[in-house]
DNA sequence: TTATATTATCGTACATCTACGATAAACGAT
DNA sequence: ATCGTTTATCGTAGATGTACGATAATATAA
């Protein structure tokens, strides 16, 4: 019998890969990431994500309890910030558990400073 | 008769406002700087404007000549930027100098933390 | 199998974004 | 006053974003 193990594989992003990534393509990558930022609703899913321990991990239903918007419209807020690469999400039985990608921000942050100070 | 006195005045954001911001107005203002920088040729726009030294201020022809796009096109990227919070321009004669806001990167990064550690 | 719970997707209706050419507006120069 | 330069705005067209209710899909529970 399956209990409440709401398992997220610890997905992460190396920030040491942009050593080796051109200008253009931080550009891309900086405006795609600013994009899943570019609403209020979106920068709460983070801030929760951010904010849960892990052995705690988010499911859908959690953030859908969270906000002011229908279910159909937070799940159409998380399908942005996965495809810009924010989040990812596991299928958990008949809910699905989503994380924040470790170390995200601080990719963000440094695609922010390499993008304008380049 | 005039010379070529690219002049904008300084216009900076003052990152301690930040200390008496609540966290809703933070979330805000975080995704409407974040619309800003939601395309590759704002991007380019801001890391052209923070490049240029302040005694060789910007003026829009410069931006035009360096983006692959429309004069139209530039001038409405340029709009969105002003409105979203991060460039201010001033007329100079029939051109117009576009200057970023002082310290208005370092304002980002900060609302990022906030918005999403807080 | 059937029912229940959870989440994604569909269909719809507006709004906003993106890009361009054409035009207007503002100013300096002649 | 007229011309040329520079930039904003308009009009248009197509793409994308936002929000909702309804429905489908998936897995557990009974």
């Amino acid at each position: 019998m399956k209990v409440d193990n709401r398992t997220c594989k610890p997905l992460s992003i190396d920030i040491r890969v942009l050593g080796k990534t051109d200008t253009e393509t931080c550009k891309r990558m900086l405006s795609e990431l600013s994009k899943g930022l570019a609403h209020p609703a979106r920068v709460e899913i983070i801030r929760i994500l951010n904010h849960t321990p892990l052995e705690e991990r988010c499911i859908c239903g959690d953030i859908v309890g969270a906000l002011p918007l229908a279910q159909s419209s937070v799940s159409q807020h998380l399908k942005v910030l996965k495809e810009t690469g924010w989040i990812h999400g596991e299928i958990d039985g008949p809910r699905v558990c989503y994380c924040i990608v470790g170390g995200i921000i601080e990719y963000y942050m440094e695609l922010v400073r390499r993008s304008t100070q380049e």
